[in-house]
DNA sequence: CGGTATCCTAGGCGATACTG
DNA sequence: CAGTATCGCCTAGGATACCG
């Protein structure tokens, strides 16, 4: 665990950090980078599949078991376009009854990076966010 | 500079790490907590504004010079829900004409943590992510 | 200068029903 | 089991015009 300290350290270190990217990268633009990656991710229904085959390779019904809420038709068309994204693989196997069996690629892994990031700030700023997210959306 | 090997292990890390707090905590749900801080910020114009306000101090007209696109509608909108996010101040001065200057939180300046890590992220991947966002988006 | 108010549209998302 | 097809809502976001 990092102390305090090194926490404060590595704050200020990526505040300056894109600071500097700012300078370097035109990036104050809709299509920025940043706004390209989140415009890929940032859906309701597709992180929460990322996180699920984080867990390793799962059919159709496993996933829409264990997604809470998400209907049959979202999954599907979520699916759809992570694997057009190149971060999840399908395979379907000749079977009666068919089975098809979804998993992570090498570039749908690397997310792992930038969730981890995200999750760790949720967490350390969490009674924020949440009181937020009610008070704004519910 | 961390080398390729080293890079390799903190991405498995990352990787078995969601793994783990999958199993810790219950994410799985359209209200689990990445989902709450993405909805925070995963606007079409909150990073821009945030990345802007990483530079420093900004007036009103400053944002609307620097952020390429934004009408004075959204960017007064979205400045007002980052203001009841906590993550910016606005300081009104008295004076005719009249100056407001806004500034990010200690807050604001956090989401600069999941900010680097996704720019890390979007780079090293600019390559796919950049071509999906045109075949996609545009 | 720094906003509001009003209207409008595209598309994300949901519900329901049907197929191989 | 693992999908498609259809309809229809709702709201984020844009255009435009008007205050203090």
């Amino acid at each position: 665990m990092d102390s305090i300290v090194e926490k404060q350290r590595k704050k200020n270190e990526n505040y300056l950090k894109l600071q500097q990217t700012l300078l370097v990268k035109s990036i104050l633009d809709e299509s920025c980078i940043l706004n390209q990656s989140l415009s890929l991710i940032a859906n309701k229904w597709t992180l929460l599949i990322l996180m699920a085959l984080m867990q390793g390779t799962k059919r159709n019904s496993e996933l829409l078991r264990q997604i809470n809420g998400i209907s049959p038709k979202m999954l599907t068309q979520t699916l759809k376009s992570l694997i057009t994204y190149g971060m999840v693989t399908r395979k379907v196997f000749p079977e009666v009854p068919p089975r098809v069996e979804y998993a992570l690629t090498e570039f749908g892994i690397s997310t792992a990076d930038p969730l981890m990031a995200l999750l760790n700030w949720s967490v350390s700023w969490e009674e924020q966010v949440t009181k937020l997210y009610k008070e704004t959306f519910l």
